[in-house]
DNA sequence: CGTCTATTTGAATGTACTCAAAAGCGGTGG
DNA sequence: CCACCGCTTTTGAGTACATTCAAATAGACG
């Protein structure tokens, strides 16, 4: 695997020089994840931010009644972890399980707080990575408050094409909040024309 | 209003000369807002973000049938704005109402970039506050997908108490993304023992 | 092929909403 | 200081959206 995706993913925030590229680069641990693998479970220590570099990941949570929530999907370029966790040194609360097979590129915090004091600029990288998260988790909040089952379901196609068409309808009606039968419903009522 | 406040609200995660300090108070903009007062309405542009010097903010996205979802509450040493406009220049969402007589200090976004530039440490102190609004409103999507209402109530009032001292329930009610009569229900059972 | 899981369908149920009206509370002006 | 107004909170009846449970069908994978 090339760390081009990567450097790439990086580039369109911050300018890297060859050796800050290449330092980089070898804090990165290549991971080859079957699918159905897990890259973390629930109360291990979540010691990595990963990258994706190929494939595709589901975050979710366990509740008590074992009913499963999907926090975010990440495909190919996309950075994922269990933030409150991988910050907080917290045993995880969310599950990362790959839905096809997938290859991805871990960044330790150790590393991530070395980078930060070796080359400063990935401080700026992070803060606009964390701005955008902020930013879609705000807007699913008030999406989730505000519109019904139905339309949460047109907005996440027309948001998330590619990754609709990556995983099962259990796993986005679990996005959304709603059980699989109710999304059957929906889904059932519109291709009735109605 | 002296800067004190703001200054050690910095201060908790990055480290200013007197220079820094006295630069980046100069950027800021006091503003007094009454109680019921609006620091930002929607369809306006969202120049600033803000901090809260004293009193009690609160930020709500109106929908199309006209029901208010609350989007977040900001006290004393709070950051607040509608940062998907913010950031991206787009008319806000959102509105933003002072509580109760308020004092907040307002950064705008081209400050903030010049501020970036000229003390990058910035970058860092943002990074981390970006950081955890998204850890935040992480927690509070999975909240929302697996517990029932009473129990989302019980943890906003253990995680928010100085909040819930000073918002009516109707506002609590639209955070939590139930009405008020079904809010006041789940009280009236609570008192009742049951 | 056969097994396992996902999806669909339908009936019964529950959680939360709507609408309406009464009661409480806070602020304001006479 | 009290009376009134407007808004919040409570209460209750009827309703709707979404769930649970069960069973049938369909797809995916070894």
């Amino acid at each position: 695997m090339t760390p081009e995706l990567v450097l790439q993913n990086i580039g369109k925030h911050i300018a890297l020089t060859q050796k800050e590229a290449a330092y980089f680069v070898g804090l990165l641990k290549e991971e080859e994840v079957p699918k159905k693998g897990f890259v973390l479970k629930e109360g291990q220590t979540c010691k990595y931010i990963s990258f994706v570099h190929s494939g595709a990941l589901r975050a979710y949570h366990l509740d008590q009644q074992g009913r499963e929530a999907t926090i975010m999907f990440a495909i190919a370029d996309w950075w994922i972890t269990d933030m409150y966790c991988f910050i907080n040194n917290q045993p995880a609360m969310l599950f990362i399980q790959a839905i096809e097979d997938s290859c991805i590129l871990k960044l330790s915090r150790d590393s991530l707080e070395e980078l930060y004091v070796r080359v400063p600029k990935f401080e700026r990288f992070f803060r606009i990575i964390m701005q955008g998260a902020y930013i879609r988790e705000q807007l699913r909040v008030i999406q989730n408050l505000s519109l019904p089952a139905e339309e949460r379901y047109d907005r996440f196609l027309s948001k998330y094409p590619r990754i609709a068409g990556k995983v099962t309808q259990k796993q986005i009606a679990s996005y959304l909040g709603i059980t699989p039968e109710f999304l059957s419903a929906i889904r059932g009522n519109r291709s009735r024309g109605k």
